[in-house]
RNA sequence: GGCGGAGUAGCUCAGUCGGUAGAGCAGGGGUCUCAUAAGCCCCGUGUCGGCAGUUCAAAUCUGCCCUCCGUCACCA
């Protein structure tokens, strides 16, 4: 019934440009203990991953700390695999993309592409920085939106009128390195047709993935695959292309293939052949993502093992982001917080415990709420099921001379139930639900506490030892049951407990196994009670990590000082006090406030604003007296005629948390009033 | 705006084929004492986001609307 199958499980590759926080962990704990449970089931499985280290955010990174990009990676690498260890997630290999096999397996997929003539060259126009000597790409470019005029908008698209358009579109494009104007370079480009692989995609989307899933990259492909750019101009931290002219393989195209690349390395280390998981078609691959990356692991990774003739992966299992306090980690509020931060204040067992009572088959996003995190460790982790081992295997030690009997009477049927409780524990694992497994293990602990509540051996000792002894044996034994199907979960406490009640590694073979008449050993605490000070302290050191320190470490800390200029040059700017009559959302623009300002003689104007997100009670505006450029040049938008601008302040555009205020004038200030 | 997902008790979530809704936690009360101030017992009418429709019957099907999240490709 339960034939070995082979596995290959991987986790999306962390980028070897910051630490691994919080959100990272949902997915790394989350297959760790899944292919822990594959293993426990005595599969052949192996959990894969890499570092991500390629492309200009490394290479930027690097350069302004004075190193060698490979000196950069090494050390990321270091460290995340620090933090992996200590939280308990096992790689069979963890390697780097920036390795032989990686290198060997990009070439070869190449090479198959262009055999097979899914390639194309193109040229193309792209901004370059002649000052810092490399292509920009898109959020390093910075200029004016050709559309609505705003200033300082990414190369890509503009966030206060949503236009998209090409870096090369913009006005006055600015370097974010370095800030001077970057020019327009012919270049040539490698594409892959990806319509070549249409119907391929759309079969095998349709069979292995989650059907929300398979709904929204089915519009994708309706919508018609573009080709896909796979090669960057040096100087580029990446693959030479071979047979080309300083081109660099882009790093999307390299990184999942770090995923064969691990197993390499893998197989060389253990005697094993590579072509067992990629080319013998009993093997199965299942990775693991988050729902950002959909796009690359379900048509570009597909269609690029098509074509390379090796396995395509048997599963995507796509997860949903964490939040924290039902908001998006944040630096400011102590919320993004990395894997060491937690690491000094919390017990990294406690996080296992909590995604995975969290984490069921879906992509919905799960959210670490900080009471809940408290309740839920203190309740079921300590009270349920710690605190069951500790008042039974205690008793046994202080009142049975720590001796087991037999699992008799009663407590046949409560280890029974238990045992039952295998089939639809491995179902809910095996369908990835950790939830509904966890879930089910604290039904059976409730019942354990029950059990022992009306047999109560406290009281049956003092004339029947051995009455007592039978009831303690079967909780004991429910105990055991109880820690295989948590072990994927909790797998030092599991050890603890096969410490303390003196038997071998616990298998799932083992579950309908009696441990009887033995000895026990010496009780060890499983698992301490949190206080909410510890989670408060954690937020605290958390933010005082990030305090002062730039928002995105990989772009300028605050926004750069302006060119000089002359007085007249500010005159040229008529600033008027304004106060705002009415304030109102505009439909079909997420980001816009449409603001109707009294210029007291100068009348009443129209402006769009891009502030809705600060200012998400919009009727708050109303009456206040604020800055406005009322000789701005009135600019037509798609919603309407936009006749100035109102002065705001915010930290840079970059920062995910900016803070956007429009400036307030003195409430005694006069409408139409010049600024000078 | 297009597409995808979600909206069920204070919180986190279950609800297979349509038959007028449930677990855990939190909260209140009681009780035992082996145990990590743990255990056990009792207490849950919430417009199942809104409106309309199909049906004898809808949280569950259909349509429209509202809110939230994601995505719309050269962004790692």
């Amino acid at each position: 019934m339960n034939v070995s199958r082979r596995i290959l499980v991987t986790s999306a590759l962390p980028y070897a440009n910051g630490s691994i926080h919080l959100g990272h962990l949902v997915e790394y704990l989350f297959t760790d203990i899944w292919v822990r449970y594959l293993k426990m089931r005595g599969h052949d499985a192996h959990y894969f991953c890499a570092d991500d280290t390629h492309g200009t955010p490394v290479m930027i990174r690097a350069r302004q700390e004075g190193i060698e990009p490979e000196q950069l990676i090494e050390r990321v690498s270091e460290e995340h695999q620090r933090d992996f260890a200590a939280f308990g997630i096992e790689f069979d290999q963890y390697h780097s993309t920036h390795s032989p096999e990686n290198r060997k397996w990009a070439e070869f997929i190449y090479q198959a592409l262009k055999d097979k003539q899914h390639l194309e060259r193109r040229d193309v126009e792209q901004t370059y920085c002649e000052n810092d000597g490399i292509f920009l790409p898109d959020r390093l470019v910075r200029g004016t939106c050709p559309r609505c005029g705003a200033a300082e908008q990414y190369g890509d698209s503009c966030e206060v009128c949503s236009a998209t358009y090409e870096t090369t579109d913009l006005k006055e494009p600015k370097c974010s390195i370095c800030g001077t104007p970057p020019v327009r370079r012919s270049t040539e480009h490698i594409y892959v047709r990806l319509a070549d692989f249409t119907d391929l995609l759309r079969d095998w989307t349709r069979e292995h993935l989650a059907p929300e899933i398979a709904n929204s990259v089915g519009s994708w492909i309706k919508d018609g695959l573009r080709d896909w750019d796979i090669s960057r101009d040096g100087p580029y931290f990446g693959f030479p292309i071979p047979d080309e002219e300083n081109k660099y393989f882009y790093v999307w195209l390299d990184a999942p293939i770090g995923y064969i690349a691990a197993c390499d390395r893998w197989c060389q280390q253990n005697g094993r052949e590579v072509d067992e998981f990629w080319r013998d078609e009993n093997t199965e691959i299942v990775h693991v993502i988050g729902k950002d990356i959909v796009y690359f692991h379900t048509l570009f990774w597909p269609a690029m093992l098509h074509a390379a003739g090796l396995n395509l992966p048997s599963a995507v299992h796509v997860h949903g982001f964490l939040r924290i306090e039902g908001e998006k980690m944040s630096k400011s509020r102590g919320t993004f917080i990395n894997a060491a931060t937690y690491l000094q204040h919390l017990d990294p067992q406690y996080l296992r415990y909590y995604y995975a009572a969290k984490l069921s088959a879906g992509s919905d996003d799960i959210d670490l709420a900080f009471e809940e995190f408290v309740n839920r460790v203190n309740a079921e982790l300590v009270n349920k099921l710690a605190n069951l081992y500790s008042r039974n295997l205690k008793f046994i030690g202080s009142r049975l001379e720590g001796r087991l009997g037999r699992v008799s009477g009663e407590g046949q049927a409560l280890v029974a139930q238990a045992v039952d409780a295998a089939e639809e524990i491995a179902a809910a694992y095996e369908r990835r639900d950790l939830a509904a497994a966890v879930f089910k293990v604290c039904q059976l602990a409730e019942q354990g506490n029950l059990f022992l509540q009306q047999a109560e051996p406290w009281k049956v000792a003092k004339t029947e030892p051995e009455t007592a002894r039978d009831i303690c044996t079967a909780i004991a034994n429910l105990g055991l049951i109880l820690a295989i199907y948590l072990k994927p979960v909790l797998p030092e406490m599991v050890a603890k407990i096969e410490r303390m009640m003196k038997v071998d590694p616990l298998g799932w073979q083992d579950i309908d196994r009696l441990v009887e008449n033995q000895e026990i050993g010496e009780f060890e605490r499983l698992a301490e009670r949190i206080d909410r000070k510890q989670l408060d302290s954690l937020v605290a050191a958390a933010q005082q990590e990030f305090a002062g320190a730039s928002p995105e470490p990989d772009l300028p800390a605050h926004t750069p000082l302006a060119d000089e200029c002359s007085i007249d040059d500010f005159t040229k700017v008529d600033l008027r006090v304004a106060q705002i009559l009415t304030a109102n959302e505009v439909e079909g623009a997420d980001k816009l406030l449409a603001l109707k300002l009294d210029l007291g003689p100068l009348g009443e104007r129209q402006v769009f604003a891009g502030i809705r997100e600060a200012y998400p009670d919009s009727q708050s505006l109303v009456g206040k007296k604020v800055i406005c450029v009322a000789n701005l040049k009135p600019r037509k938008m798609r919603f309407g005629l936009s006749e100035g601008m109102v002065c705001a302040s915010g930290g840079p555009k970059e920062a995910s948390d900016r803070q956007v205020r429009v400036i307030g004038a003195d409430p005694e200030a006069q409408p139409g009033d010049r600024v000078s």
